[in-house]
Parts: C-alpha cells; sequence; structure tokens
DNA sequence: CAGGTC
DNA sequence: CCTGG
C-alpha cells in the first residue's frame, strides 16, 4: 500500500521482503539517545562498552556475547561511568532516560498500546529524545508504523525524489516544519508510511555504496 | 563532519 | 555540545 509513486514501486520491488524490527524497547530506547548527531561507527563502539561494562555476559555456540543492561543497571550507573563508553554529553541524558523507566514515567507496555501522537508525546518528554529519535523508537520498537524518522538522508532523499510534493528547501528542519512534514507524509505514503521510510532509506543507501553496520 | 537536541 | 574516524 505504500507503492504510491514511482519511486516506491522501483524500491519496494527491488527490496522486496525488506522487514521493519521489533527490538527491546529499553535497548532502542537508549541505543537512539546514543545515536544523536553521530555516527554508525561510535555508536556502535559506545552500545559494546554500554553492554560489556553493564550487561550480562552469556554463551551461545561457543561465543560470549553481552546482554544490553536492564534498566536498573544504567540508572544506577554513574556520569562518569556512562561517559566512559565514549558517550560524551549524552551520559546524563543516558542515566536520566534510564530512570524514567525504571520508575515507570516512560512505560513501554502503555505505549505499545498507545496511539502514535499520544506515544510520541509522551517519549518526546524525555531529555535527550528530540523528534527523530522519537520516531526511531516508536517505529522500530512500539508498532508506530506511521512514524517516518527525518534524519539528514531522509531530507536529502526527499528533496531528490519528492522536491515539488513536499517543498523541502532546507538542509535541515525545524521542529515544526517536522510534523507539518510528517503530515505530509502520512497524507501520501499512507498509515504505513514508516515503511516506505525503510525502503526509500535502503534503496539511497545501497545506491551511495557506503559502508554500513 | 557525523543517522540531533537543548 | 562529546568524540573518533
Amino acid at each position: 500500500s505504500i507503492s504510491k509513486d514511482k519511486t516506491t514501486k522501483i524500491a519496494v520491488k527491488k527490496y522486496l521482503g525488506l522487514r521493519l524490527l521489533r527490538q527491546d524497547p529499553f535497548q532502542c530506547f537508549i541505543s537512539f539517545i546514543v545515536s544523536s548527531n553521530s555516527n554508525i561507527q561510535k555508536i556502535k563502539s559506545s552500545l559494546e562498552k554500554i553492554s560489556v561494562k553493564f550487561g550480562t555476559k552469556i554463551r551461545f555456540d561457543d561465543q560470549d556475547f553481552n546482554i544490553f543492561p536492564e534498566p536498573k543497571k544504567i540508572a544506577n550507573a554513574s556520569i562518569q561511568e556512562i561517559q566512559n563508553c565514549g558517550v560524551g554529553y549524552r551520559a546524563k541524558f543516558i542515566i536520566d532516560a534510564a530512570k524514567m523507566v525504571e520508575s515507570r514515567q516512560i512505560d513501554f507496555d502503555y505505549l505499545r498500546k498507545s496511539n502514535y501522537h499520544n506515544a510520541k508525546e509522551m517519549i518526546l518528554t524525555v531529555p535527550g529524545v528530540g523528534n527523530k529519535v522519537a520516531d526511531c523508537i516508536l517505529l522500530f520498537s512500539l508498532d508506530k508504523i506511521e512514524a517516518f524518522p527525518l534524519d539528514t538522508w531522509m531530507i536529502r532523499i526527499l528533496q531528490k525524489y519528492y522536491l515539488e510534493k513536499f517543498e523541502i528547501e532546507t538542509k535541515s528542519i525545524t521542529e515544526k516544519q517536522y510534523s507539518i512534514l510528517h503530515e505530509k507524509i502520512v497524507k501520501h505514503f499512507g498509515s504505513y508510511a514508516g515503511y516506505a521510510q525503510q525502503f526509500l532509506f535502503k534503496m539511497e543507501r545501497e545506491n551511495y555504496q557506503k559502508k554500513w553496520l
């Protein structure tokens, strides 16, 4: 149902079978706070360090892994300990976010049952979580398929293929522009807009042939 | 500068 | 504004 135009038709046909993950909400929540204004390599390294330092070690298939820590582990950590994981100024955001989960101020079971707008409004109250990070959490762990994360890549893609439809003039967008743009996007792609985001993103990243994960 | 946010 | 590639 997202194949509303030539671009998405091509992308869907090319990557038929592409899926959205349903990640663990807490891990997703912290991971995307870590991701803000950063890059894949650094995000990976930070999350690995957090898991090694605070997570439970397990052995599977003759290999060692570190489970992503429970909220309590991060909530009780010191800023310095989290900062040592390479997250910089995000350390305080990460700890406070974990505390909000601990205190049920952020309740993922409730958010999963809630609609997109209510869930987003609630999750935006967390310091360190803005529009883009919120939409990632909603789309990748809380089944909010109409979420359409707008990062710099998506803005570029929309400017490239949908210039006349969405009329984006700037490289970065303000909070107001974000919500206005999201309305237009849902109007165009429908309530499964998040899938359109995945297909378009996948296609463009592959075109650029950049190292990815 | 990098898959933003305050 | 932290930090690493």
